[in-house]
DNA sequence: CGCGCGATACCCAATTCGAGGTACGCGGTA
DNA sequence: TACCGCGTACCTCGAATTGGGTATCGCGCG
């Protein structure tokens, strides 16, 4: 084995995924990889944040959607501690939007699940040199609508509401504003997804990942 | 080893997941169990068909949303075929509906993909003994929604069509019938989803796993 | 054979929604 | 400073949605 070749020089890992079975996989890849080690898992964000503060890895794999502490709050967590941290986003497609907010709040790369395993271990080691790894199609639909208009905070707000089933009226009650108010949020909510209707708007959204189920 | 123990009497398994390193996951796990081993693997619906045939396995572990051929689809397929096909179906939950149409298209067997390891093992077993493998959980929900009413066939294509942003009268032209009578099918679906409005009707319907964005 | 259920279709009434327009205060930016 | 985006609020109006009723047809089940 080339195990011995170079000691202590290997690329640490950190992965992150409520799903046991796909972290015995990477942990089976990344053991016959001469250059990585695994140093650390966590089932979710808090426990990652633990984990990343007592391995320090060079490497993390995070999965977005997870129990207890989403992904993207996990890496802002990490990133606020530790600027420098390497974090490879790895998710099953939701949209651009939930791609867009991992990348904002520091991930370096972004990685699919359906990847293979040669397309993982290449991601590790670009980003663990310092560069960046984002599929040609993810950066694609990033590009697309961030062209396009986001939707604001406000607007997000009120559309959760919507999806939950609530009619203008009750979102304005909740939201503590007119119901005038919201059906110029909704209104705008329609431009901005390009929506022909409020039903519409939810499953799009839903579907780039602008707001969950 | 005990791979000498006893040759040609292990569990023999096909593993059908377009993750592959979930199927990697499957395939570290089985290699450490003596009593099993991998015979196949399969991306998708289509070729688990096709690996099925080629392999016989004793247990098949099905993934469900899959690209070219879903798993539902591929249960059915195979179990038409081979009646007496063990299949788990692995998936990370996504409502009743979806796993009462598994179980239904022939499935002995329900498994969360944050199952542990040892669940998983067991789950293996026991389907392998011919006994059925289902979380109580997953029993109860199934039990929860089967006691309501199920949407029929027509109601769903409804909804498909008002997930998409189609208002009564376009739902109406592409399902060839009346205005008024997708308004009939609309009050049956959001009496028996218990919603207040499409849009509410559509998310709860996603949750189920009734339709699909 | 009758009964219920699903699908079809129509009528009516009340409510909600979506699309116009106008307006104002508050930040940030050109 | 002037402009722009955001959030707020109001007005009107036509279209869509929702809930109620009635009725026919076909199919499966007891």
């Amino acid at each position: 084995m080339s195990e011995s070749a170079a000691p202590g020089k290997r690329i640490r890992i950190l992965a992150v995924d409520d799903h046991p079975m796909l972290r015995e996989g990477i942990a089976a890849a990344i053991a016959r990889q001469p250059d990585m080690v695994l140093v650390g898992e966590a089932v979710n964000g808090r426990e990652a944040v633990e984990a990343f503060r007592s391995t320090r890895p060079d490497v993390t794999l995070m999965d977005l959607q997870m129990p207890e502490m989403n992904g993207v709050a996990a890496i802002s967590a990490i990133r606020s501690d530790f600027p420098t941290a390497r974090i490879i986003v790895l998710t099953t497609y939701k949209g651009d939007a939930q791609a867009l907010r991992a990348l904002q709040a520091g991930a370096s790369g972004y990685l699919l699940k359906s990847a293979l395993r040669k397309e993982m271990m290449d991601a590790i080691r670009t980003v663990f040199a310092g560069r960046s790894s984002i599929p040609p199609e993810i950066a694609l639909q990033i590009a697309e609508h961030v062209a396009a208009d986001a939707l604001s905070e406000r607007e997000i707000e009120v559309l959760r509401c919507v999806a939950r089933g609530a009619a203008n009226k009750e979102v304005a009650i909740r939201l503590q504003i007119s119901e005038e108010t919201v059906k110029v949020h909704m209104k705008h909510i329609l431009e901005k997804l390009a929506a022909t209707d409020r039903t519409q708007a939810v499953t799009i959204a839903l579907s780039r990942g602008i707001i969950e189920l």
